[in-house]
DNA sequence: TTAGTTATGCTCATTATTAGCATAAGTGGT
DNA sequence: ACCACTTATGCTAATAATGAGCATAACTAA
C-alpha cells in the first residue's frame, strides 16, 4: 500500500504534532470549534487562527506560514457541563469574546479527519459550531484574525453577476471530470451533482448548496486541501450532511480560494449553507445587526450572507407587511441621500408567524 | 448539596449498569442512536428497544418493565470509518437492516444524560440519526419492536382536530406553571415560550416546534421522564437545538405519552420536528413510500409525519404542477372507490427546483 | 339501483411576487 | 441657487401561487 509508506514517511516528521496532542489514555477526544462570525464594513467576516500543529509546520516547512484554521478548544468531559458551554468557556478564556447566538452544527467524525489519527493520536470528533457576534470587539490576542468569509470561497458571491470564476475556471475542470469517468452510469451521477451543486445547464443556482460545491471542488481536485491530504496519504472517506462524497481521484494542482488547514473549509461550508438556510425561516439576521437599522443595512446583510442581490422596494415591503420589523422613530441622516427611517427587530412576529425569516424577495436569477 | 447524597444512595443500586458499560479507559464514549421509522399501515411507527440496563431495572424493580429504548451502539474509534458507517454496521449486525436514507441529528453530549456518569462511567456524547427505511423488514430480534411515534407525543398528533390532551391537561399545567413563577420577567419569558410553542392565545401552531412542547413538558413535570431524572437525584443541565432550557422545578405526577430511557424522547422530539420541517424542503417522503403509489398515499403519509390534515384538490394540484410526481401509467383499483392514477417520484426536480418538497398546502389551520 | 367511497377536473376570490415607474429628500460641487 | 448624484420610499400593473369549494367520474357493497 502506497499510502501507507506515505503515513511512515511523515510520522517521525510531525512528531511536535502529536506531542501537542496527547492525552492520557483515551482514544477518543471532542474537539469544539467555533465558526465566529461578524460583520464589518457590511461584510461577513469568520474569526481565524494559525493552527498551531499543522503537518507543513511540523515537517519543518518553517517559511510557509500555516493556512487559516478555525477556532477550536477540547472539551473537557469532566469540567464541561455541556458541549456549548464548553465552547463557550474556551472561547471567553482565549479571545475574551461572549457568544451570543450559538447553534450547532454537523458532527464530524471520520476516521483520519485529523492527519494526528495516522501516527496513533485519538480520534478526534469534531463538534462545530456557528456563532453570530455583534461587532468585532477582539481583545487582539494571538494569531486570531478576521477573514472576509468570501476569501474561501469566492464562487459563492454571485453579488456583482455571475462570479466569472465558475465560468471560467470550475465549469471546463467539472466538465472534464465527469468526462474522465469511464463507467457511464457513474459518469451520469457525476454530471447530475454538478449540475444540482452549480446551476448548470438549467438547472438553478440554490445558494444553500454550499457545501455541495466545496465537496465537488474537492473530489474534482480544485481546492488545495485535497492536494495536501494526498500528499500526507490520507485516506479520507467521509460523511456529509448531504450524504457521502467520492474518494479523491486526481489533483490538478490548481487551487480555488484560500485554504484552510485540515478539514476546516468544510466546516466553514457547512456553516455557510446553514446560515444561509436559516436567515429564511428565523430571525437571526438580527444577530448580526445592532438594535436600530436602515431597511438598506438590513438588506445589504442578507445580500452579503446570502450572496445575491436583492430587488430593494420588493425586499422593503416584504420585511415590513411581514412584520419583522417596526420604526422607531428615529432617523439615519449619514445615507448619502436622503434620510432614512431606523428600524428595529419586532419581537412579537415570533408568536404570529410559524417561520419567520427574511427570505430572498426578488432574488435576481 | 442533597442532590450529591441523591446520587450516592443509588450508587450502590446499580452497580449492574456500571458494570455494562465499562470501558477500558476513556472517560468519553461516542454512542450512535438510531431513529429509524418505517411506515406500516400509513402510519409513522419507530424501531424502539428495551434498554438493556436502565436504572429501574437495575434498582431491582423486577416487575417494572424497562421503558423503550432508541436503538442504540457504540461508535468503535478503531473500526468505524464515519460514524455514519458505524451506525450502518450495528444496526446491520443486530437487525439484519440495510438503511437506506439516513441522516445526522443533533449531538447531545450534557453532562448526566446518562445516568451512569453519576456512578463514575464514561461522558456518553450522543449522535443520533434519522433513517428513513421503506417498510418493516424487521427480522425479528430481541426486544425490538415497531412503535406508533404518536404514543410517545399524543400531542402531537392534529389530525383529527385539536388533540384535546392540550386544551383538557397541558395548557391548564402550563398556565399554571407561568403562574407560579415570583419573577415578572421570568413568567413573561415562560408565557411567551408556552405560546409560541403550543400556539396558544393567538400564536400559530407550528408542527416543527416539537422539541420545544417536549422541554416545556419536562420543565412543567408533565411527562415522566422529569420525575424519573428528579428520583436518581440527576442534576441535569441540557443545551438544546433551541436554546438552553431551564432546570425542572416540580414534580406534578403527571405522565402525558409513552416515557422512554434516558433523554430518548428529547432524541426522538429532535427526529420528529427535523423530518417535519424537511419534507418541506427535500424530497424525503419518498424514501418511506414504495416506488409506486397514489396521490392519496402520498398525502397521508405527509399528513400522518406532519400531524395536519391538508386539502386534497390542492395537495394534488401541488405535487402534480411542482414535478414532483410524474404518471406511471399503471392504475390502483383497490381504492375502495373509483380508481387512482399510480405515481412515482420524478428525479428531474431536483435539478429544476431549488427547494423541492412537499409543504403542506392547504393545511387547516 | 342506490348509497357510499375515492379520484379528478375546474373555478373563483384572495394573496404574494416580480419588475418597474415615479417622487422625495438628502449630498457635494459650481 | 442650480445641477448632478445619491438613497429612501410610495405605488402599480401583470403574473403566479394559494385557499376553499363545486361538480363529475368511476368504482364497491348492499
Amino acid at each position: 500500500m502506497t499510502k501507507k509508506q506515505k503515513n511512515e514517511k511523515t510520522t517521525e516528521q510531525s512528531h511536535q504534532r502529536t506531542k501537542a496532542r496527547t492525552h492520557e489514555g483515551p482514544a477518543l477526544v471532542i474537539e469544539l470549534n467555533g465558526v465566529i462570525l461578524a460583520l464589518t464594513d457590511g461584510k461577513p467576516r469568520i474569526l481565524v487562527v494559525q493552527h498551531p500543529d499543522h503537518p507543513k509546520k511540523a515537517a519543518g516547512q518553517k517559511d510557509s506560514i500555516p493556512p487559516d484554521a478555525l477556532p477550536f478548544g477540547p472539551l473537557d468531559p469532566a469540567a464541561d457541563r455541556t458541549l456549548e458551554l464548553g465552547l463557550r468557556r474556551w472561547v471567553q478564556e482565549r479571545t475574551g469574546m461572549e457568544l451570543g447566538y450559538v447553534e450547532q452544527l454537523y458532527t464530524f467524525g471520520d476516521r483520519n479527519r485529523d492527519p494526528g489519527e495516522l501516527e496513533g493520536g485519538p480520534r478526534v470528533i469534531s463538534v462545530p459550531y456557528l456563532a453570530l457576534v455583534k461587532e468585532k470587539q477582539l481583545s487582539g490576542m494571538g494569531t486570531a484574525r478576521w477573514r472576509d468569509w468570501y476569501e474561501f470561497f469566492p464562487w459563492e458571491d454571485w453579488l456583482q453577476r455571475h462570479s466569472s470564476v465558475i465560468d471560467e475556471e470550475i465549469a471546463p475542470a467539472l466538465e472534464n471530470w465527469i468526462r474522465n469517468d469511464p463507467d457511464p452510469e457513474s459518469r451520469d451521477r457525476r454530471r447530475e451533482r454538478v449540475e444540482i451543486a452549480f446551476g448548470l445547464s438549467g438547472a438553478s443556482w440554490d445558494e444553500e448548496r454550499v457545501l455541495d460545491r466545496y465537496e465537488l471542488l474537492y473530489e474534482t481536485g480544485l481546492v488545495a486541501e485535497q492536494a495536501e491530504d494526498r500528499e500526507l496519504g490520507i485516506e479520507y472517506e467521509r460523511e456529509s450532511p448531504n450524504g457521502s462524497v467520492e474518494l479523491p481521484t486526481d489533483s490538478s494542482g490548481v487551487s480555488l480560494g484560500r485554504p484552510m488547514a485540515l478539514d476546516h473549509r468544510r466546516i466553514l461550508a457547512t456553516a455557510m449553507g446553514r446560515l444561509r438556510g436559516k436567515i429564511k425561516y428565523r430571525p437571526v439576521v438580527f444577530e448580526l445587526l445592532p438594535g436600530n437599522f436602515t431597511l438598506l443595512q438590513l438588506q445589504r446583510v442578507v445580500e452579503a450572507l446570502a450572496g445575491v442581490g436583492l430587488h430593494k422596494q420588493n425586499f422593503r415591503r416584504f420585511v415590513e407587511k411581514g412584520g419583522l420589523v417596526e420604526e422607531t422613530g428615529q432617523w439615519e441622516a449619514k445615507t448619502g441621500g436622503r434620510p432614512a427611517k431606523l428600524f428595529c427587530f419586532r419581537r412579537e412576529v415570533l408568536r404570529e408567524r410559524p417561520a419567520p425569516g427574511v427570505g430572498l424577495p426578488g432574488a435576481r436569477h
